[in-house]
DNA sequence: CACTTGACCTGTCCGC
DNA sequence: TGCGGACAGGTCAAGT
């Protein structure tokens, strides 16, 4: 999914729906998904209120009162939707909701509050997780230890982004993006759209590239990833944010899934290729190599 | 270490 | 209409 800004919209949008609320009851699959024990499960999950929702990169933190946390990564189709089922508000919504009746088919983990709300955590690719951890060791995962600055952190400098790629000097750049411990929080999507900005063909290796290429490819992925949480993020199929509803960033995007339409910026017909093993879209005059 | 590739899953779309 | 293959927002564990 979900990339920083779509993390983001969910975190802001369940921190108004859920912060404060109690669960009273909790159901997961067994196989995947949720792997806690029942006890852990019952000991810190059930009874316990809500008390903050974070994200660090691409994961969601869900703290609760009992020095808990749930720590989530949606991966590329996990959904987070929130339903009250006395006003339907939420899953099911008509407006823009790519959400059925829940739970359904792709539901892994469904909790219920005390006041009879629902959170589903839905996952159509079984790649997304959740867990329940101590809130004090999750500073000591492997994930958080190795994870790269936060681009959108105000002190976060251009040129202090720029020294995290020396690092990956073979890459091609945009291998180096979607590399968590480089930068956090940076996909396919922004990838794509922050070096049709900064005018860098994805395949220029990282040691080709200037300090002003840096400095470009920096303001660019800042740019689009605020304007992208402005816009609640991007929807191509599954992702929607906590009621269910999708982002309409992709109605903004200049090359990302553009391929056959033309450059918004010289009018020169989108290609597709494949840089990292992942599908990648670029202007051919805007982005040489 | 740095770098690349395949694996993990289900669903959808495209060509025959 | 059916079937095979490629592809999809992300990490990981292997391989070189």
């Amino acid at each position: 999914m979900p990339e920083l800004p779509e993390v983001e919209t969910v975190r802001r949008g369940l921190a108004g729906l859920i912060i404060g609320k109690t669960v009273s009851a909790e159901t997961h699959d067994t196989e995947k998904g949720f792997p806690n024990a029942p006890s852990d499960v019952k000991k810190f999950l059930i009874g316990a209120e809500i008390t903050d929702i974070r994200r660090r990169a691409k994961v969601l933190l869900i703290d609760l009162s009992t020095s808990y946390s749930l720590m989530i990564h949606l991966k590329m189709t996990g959904q987070l939707v929130y339903e009250d089922p006395q006003t339907r508000f939420g899953a099911g919504h008509p407006n823009d909701s790519l959400v059925g009746t829940l739970p359904d088919k792709s539901t892994r983990v469904s909790l219920t509050f005390t006041d009879g709300a629902k959170l589903y955590f839905n996952d159509q690719r079984k790649f997304g997780w959740m867990r329940l951890l101590p809130t004090i060791e999750i500073p000591n995962i492997n994930f958080m230890q190795k994870v790269g600055p936060e681009p959108l952190e105000a002190d976060f400098t251009a040129k202090a982004f720029a020294e995290r790629f020396t690092r990956r000097a073979k890459s091609p750049i945009k291998a180096a993006l979607l590399d968590q411990t480089v930068v956090a929080g940076i996909g396919n999507i922004y990838a794509d759209e922050a070096l049709w900005g900064a005018r860098i063909h994805p395949k220029m290796l990282v040691k080709d590239l200037t300090q002003a290429d840096f400095t470009n490819i920096y303001r660019e992925v800042r740019a689009v990833m605020t304007l992208a949480i402005e816009k609640g993020g991007s929807s191509n199929s599954t992702y929607v944010n906590a009621e269910g509803k999708k982002g309409s960033y992709m109605d903004f995007a200049r090359v990302f899934r553009r391929d056959g339409l033309a450059c918004p910026r010289c009018g020169t017909t989108i290609e597709k290729l494949r840089v990292a093993g992942r599908g990648t879209h670029i202007c051919p005059v805007c982005q040489v190599v």
